[in-house]
DNA sequence: AGAGGACATGTGCCTAGGGACATGTGAAGA
DNA sequence: TCTTCACATGTCCCTAGGCACATGTCCTCT
């Protein structure tokens, strides 16, 4: 249940609506957690039932303004500072490794050029944030120092990937017998 | 829908019983994609049922041995070579460290300290086990080939994490406001 | 005046996944 | 003989998440 605190976190900063909060977890946040809107508004009614935010302000366009509450900080505190940290590297690329034997050399190889390319530039992409950042374009109150320090994790994960994937294609050529190999042949 | 693919994947090796499969997902797959033996056996059931595998054999205390099936490798061949990989990093430590900044600089340091304690950890017991398959412990067959790729790439990853846990606790330290604060302090 | 687009919030359905509960077998050792 | 443990397979329920569908508003530009 880590979007609840996702967001709590979020409201931690100042108030915001749940089409705000949908922005956020459509560019910086998403690409870490994905969230769709109906799931937002889902869990910020529960939120609100359950006394962690409240509405600050009703606006134009029957826009609602979530406020956190004291009981939700104690929350989110509660969660960063005790929850076990959950560790699995669930990602499909690493999953996909473990049958690469299955692929052809040729398919193996463009798989992990195309791979090393998209990496490599996502890994960019979040560099020139960073030096945008580091630049001072966005401030430096405490919650983009954070936000500085996320983003660095992910160029770090995303480098190590691009420079995964060119090792992968480096590395000695698998595939002496291929079973089933017959069929796709 | 990759705990499927993940199974076929596995039965391309050889034929193997929902047991087996379960303890692959608990032990090396497990990391990078967690599955409990309910959610396996009923997948089995569908993957059965849609003419993917087939069962090989029956043994004692009831085991039930599924084999690929034709259309299986097709399947699985397709998989790899034409959907397209979702290339999201949703890593709960990533989407705590945007939250940083609500943390004290004790709390802080604590936490990236032990994280860069665990990942660390979890690299080093990754690269030996790469050594074993290095020095060919596990023999030379594809599927081992691939895995010990798989490896390498958790092996980055860990060690990119506990470079940036280290690199964090570095970074000039968040906080001089923290709205709220006195809800802890 | 009308059209298009960004703003804004929701419902409903289906699948995936986690965890508790339930049951039974075969082998090895005390 | 009895106990214990690894082997082995499943059901059930609840929550999380993805996606399609539905609705309405305000502003800007033509």
């Amino acid at each position: 249940m880590s979007l609840r605190h996702g967001l709590l976190g979020l409201l931690a900063e100042g108030p915001a609506s749940g089409y705000d909060l949908t922005q956020h977890f459509q560019t910086a946040l998403g690409t870490v957690w994905p969230a769709q809107h109906p799931k937002i508004y889902a869990e910020l009614t529960r939120l609100a039932e359950d006394g962690l935010i409240e509405v600050e302000s009703l606006g134009p366009r029957g826009r609602k303004a979530y406020r956190i509450t004291g009981s939700g900080l104690v929350e989110i505190r509660r969660w960063l500072a005790e929850e076990p940290v959950d560790h699995t590297l669930r990602q499909e690329p690493l999953l996909r490794a473990f049958f690469f034997w299955l692929m052809t050399p040729e398919q193996l190889d463009a798989h992990l050029r195309q791979e090393a390319a998209f990496f490599s530039a996502a890994a960019e992409q979040l560099r020139s944030f960073a030096a945008a950042k580091d630049r001072g374009e966005f401030g430096s109150a405490p919650p983009t120092q954070s936000v500085r320090i996320a983003i660095e994790a992910g160029i770090r994960l995303y480098g190590a990937l691009a420079e995964w994937a060119e090792w992968a294609r480096d590395a000695p050529p698998v595939l002496p017998e291929r079973p089933g190999a017959e069929i796709i042949d």
